[in-house]
RNA sequence: GAGUCGGUAGCUCAGCUGGCAGAGCAACGCCCUUUUAAGGCGUGGGUCGUGGGUUCGAUCCCCACCCGACUCACCA
């Protein structure tokens, strides 16, 4: 929308004028700072700040808040109005004959607007209703809005329910103007909030272990370590192609090759796919890999750290997302994947061939394209079959190799690599591996990416000889995890959209 | 990509069988010094998602398109 004459409200238009008429009596409308003592919680959770009835006014504590109007009931000579900042609200009481007749019959009263950022000078006091204010002694404007903003009204019922009216709720506008979801819907501030200190009590576990925070390349000559569709992109000055990374497996890997014991990064990756209440274009990962353990060790460690994490934001194990209740305490099942596949589906198909896997998928009712492979078949009866299912969190391990052309070759059971997913309110929340580390093996295992793709397969990886040559140098054992960040933080702030868990979820254009 | 539903004032929503575009809150004017959806009296505010068509006349009926939500299919 653009500010021409003719586009703007009536609202905004009268908004603009008052913007005018402040700079005319030389109140600066965007001031350069205020000096914020307390926050709202703060004097909430404070009633030691408050006058009591026989103190002096010289005695009584001040204190300076900062924050937007957000609702308003002026009574002629004095007013009292709501305040929010970052940690709630609180209400405040401005008279005119404190603040000064100016000050409080023109600038506050006239050319103050509901959703404008102001901050008070003054002192904590109960009304006669027992609400804590504060009493403002010293008012300023500290940025004039000029859009009106949608802030709904609350009503606590008889039964002491509170009541929204005119909420802001239209998926579309908030997700497009997410700053004012965040200023209206404190919700939306508890769900963000809960997303942060969910990423900082998995930094905090595994820096605890001691393991290190790395940064690896985002543009990528050869994308890898997952399949999927990448962006592609161009550098100018070396006119070459790059990719945006879907994963950062190989560079981890080798930064184990270089030596350190444990690395972990938090990373955005990119896939150029299809957008669903599942799926953003640009998503978040945390990716490590251990020197010395295995897939075995790995799993413990998942458990221990998505049970520290339900802790950390929950104070419990239990997580109620939608009619489920989900208790990460540990131990989680383990099931190897055939036997999760016969429990559901009465077949077992371990040591199958790619025909008798087709005949089972088509009893199963399973559409088939022509390039799926043996593993692909699997994965879809899985996937139909198995992972909807699965609601608290259980692993799922022991996957065909064709599946997984990084992971380690199974110790025991042929055909089979070690690798798990967890599975979690019927999604994949994170997957490892024993990680492959024979570069004999990893180059067979490319080579036969490639077959596939030769033969329609789009997403089959492709060769990275860089990385082939950082195994040949030698990689210790090493056990490697991912953990699908926005999708563990819908299970964790119970949100049915990844959509509600991320700020700026992608969206077309509005025009 | 397919299906269903939706887009009307700043926000939340009505709008009958096609006949001057409605409400509450917000805004504007006046009154009001302990209110809390404050209250009282009064006033203004609209590209009815966009573009065509039918009609004397379209927010309403028809066609196309744009955007979104949900469901389904592929990927995490």
């Amino acid at each position: 929308m653009s500010n021409t004459e003719s586009s703007v409200s009536e609202q905004h238009k009268i908004r603009l004028e008052k913007l005018q008429q402040l700079r005319e009596m030389e109140a600066n409308p965007y001031p350069h700072s205020f000096d914020v003592s307390h926050n709202s919680q703060y004097i909430l959770d404070h009633p030691e700040l408050i006058k009591e009835d026989e103190q002096e006014l010289e005695e009584v504590e001040r204190v300076s808040v900062a924050g937007r109007i957000m609702t308003r009931r002026i009574m002629g000579k004095s007013t009292f109005f709501n305040l929010q900042d970052s940690k709630g609200e609180i209400q405040v009481y401005i008279r005119r004959d404190d603040v000064g007749k100016e000050n409080y019959n023109k600038v506050f009263k006239k050319l103050t607007d509901i959703g404008d950022i102001v901050g008070i000078k003054g002192y904590v006091f109960k009304t006669g209703t027992g609400e804590t204010t504060v009493y403002a002694e010293e008012f300023k404007l500290l940025s004039k809005t000029l859009r009106p903003i949608p802030i709904p009204k609350e009503v606590e019922t008889e039964d002491g329910e509170t009541k929204t009216y005119d909420a802001f709720t239209d998926k579309e506008q908030r997700y497009r103007q997410r700053y004012l979801d965040l200023v209206v819907n404190p919700e939306v501030r508890d769900v963000f909030q809960q997303r942060t200190s969910m990423v900082q009590a998995m930094r905090n576990f595994m820096n605890d272990k001691g393991y290190m925070e790395v940064e690896t390349p985002i543009l990528q000559p050869i994308y890898g370590g997952a399949s999927a569709e990448p962006f592609v992109t161009h550098h100018n000055a070396l006119d070459m192609k790059l990719y945006l990374r879907i994963a950062n497996e190989l560079y981890l890997k080798r930064l184990i090759v270089g030596g350190y014991d444990g690395v972990y990064e938090f990373s955005k990756d990119f896939r150029n796919e299809g957008l669903s209440r599942f799926h953003n274009p640009e998503f978040t990962q945390v990716e490590l890999y251990v020197a010395y353990k295995d897939y075995n060790w790995m799993m413990d460690f998942v458990e221990k750290m998505v049970e520290h994490v339900a802790k950390a934001l929950h104070g419990s194990t239990t997580v109620q997302v939608g009619d489920q209740e989900i208790d990460f305490k540990r131990p989680w099942p383990r099931i190897p994947m055939f036997e999760a596949i016969e429990e559901e589906t009465g077949k077992d198909l371990y040591g199958k061939d790619l025909s008798e896997l087709k005949e089972a998928a088509e009893e199963l009712n399973i559409e088939l394209e022509d390039s799926f492979g043996k593993g692909k078949i699997i994965d879809e009866i899985f996937g139909e079959y198995v992972e909807p299912n699965l609601i608290q969190p259980t692993f799922i391990t022991d996957y065909p190799i064709e599946m997984s052309p990084l992971a380690k070759k199974h110790r025991e059971k042929e055909g089979l690599v070690e690798r798990f997913e967890c599975i979690c309110n019927g999604k994949e929340i994170a997957n490892a591996f024993s990680e492959l580390n024979d570069p004999v093996d990893q180059r067979e295992r490319f080579e036969e990416q490639a077959r596939l793709r030769a033969d329609g397969d789009e997403e089959a990886m492709t060769l990275d000889e860089d990385f082939l040559q950082a195994l040949e140098y030698g990689m210790p054992p090493t056990a490697g995890l991912g953990i699908g960040i926005d999708r563990l933080a819908m299970i964790m702030t119970d949100s049915e959209s990844i959509r509600d868990v991320l700020f700026f979820p992608q969206m077309k254009p509005e025009k």
